[in-house]
DNA sequence: TTGAATACCTTGCAACACAAAGTACTAATT
DNA sequence: AATTAGTACTTTGTGTTGCAAGGTATTCAA
């Protein structure tokens, strides 16, 4: 029922995944896979069933847009891009995750 | 449906409260109103309906025991103290929040 | 005895991460 | 031509979490 050290980790990402994934996509547009890539190397693991359905709900909220390109190597791709509306829900994101740190920050040095 | 500034923060708040309540507790014990205070005054917003079953699913783990106290004000406390196993946990949710920390500078600064 | 303050607890719901399984396309083997 | 490996996208079911809303119980003052 429980994998201590690898279930702590899966709690704290929850919410946050969400601001990682719109950080990733202000910078520049990607499909799935390669933003999976940028996550595993940043040292966020996460796996597709996780990822894909996200990126379903950002585009149906308006956070996100995509486009289909042809892939010379397998199936096409689907970009996804940010939207205004993405950027700002990006910006409040920056602040509750500011306010976040510094609770713990708080809290820890108390 | 959605109040995204608050929805934000709330989903953000997911694991890390956990996390927050054992770090309170690390430095003295305290019962239910006091951490909800202590969170408070920490600019962490959160509701007894969360806390109560936090605490007890803690306790459960393990993580937490508790003794009643009478009170002068009131009814009685119930005084939840941290445990060696509760310390462990801590530990390995020290270092699960500065790796997400560190994850998020990574992708933010590249 | 009524009300306010304090403190604890429970129920039902929505959001999220994950495991597991499935679909579909391309290119290299066999 | 058929099979296999690789890439990419999608769906279903489960467990955990935070929250709103409501409830129980104790003490003390008006």
């Amino acid at each position: 029922m429980e994998n201590s050290a690898e279930n702590v980790r899966s709690q704290m990402r929850k919410g946050v995944l969400e601001y990682c994934i719109l950080s990733i996509l202000d910078k520049k547009e990607a499909y799935a896979s390669s933003i999976l890539d940028e996550l595993k190397s940043a040292n966020m693991i996460v796996v597709e069933g996780t990822v894909y359905p996200l990126l379903i709900r950002q585009k149906n909220q308006g956070l996100l847009s995509y486009r289909w390109e042809e892939s010379t190597q397998g199936p096409p791709r689907k970009y996804y891009c940010i939207t205004e509306k993405g950027r700002q829900q990006l910006g409040e994101m920056d602040a509750a995750w500011q306010e976040i740190v510094d609770t713990i920050k708080t809290i820890k040095e108390r």
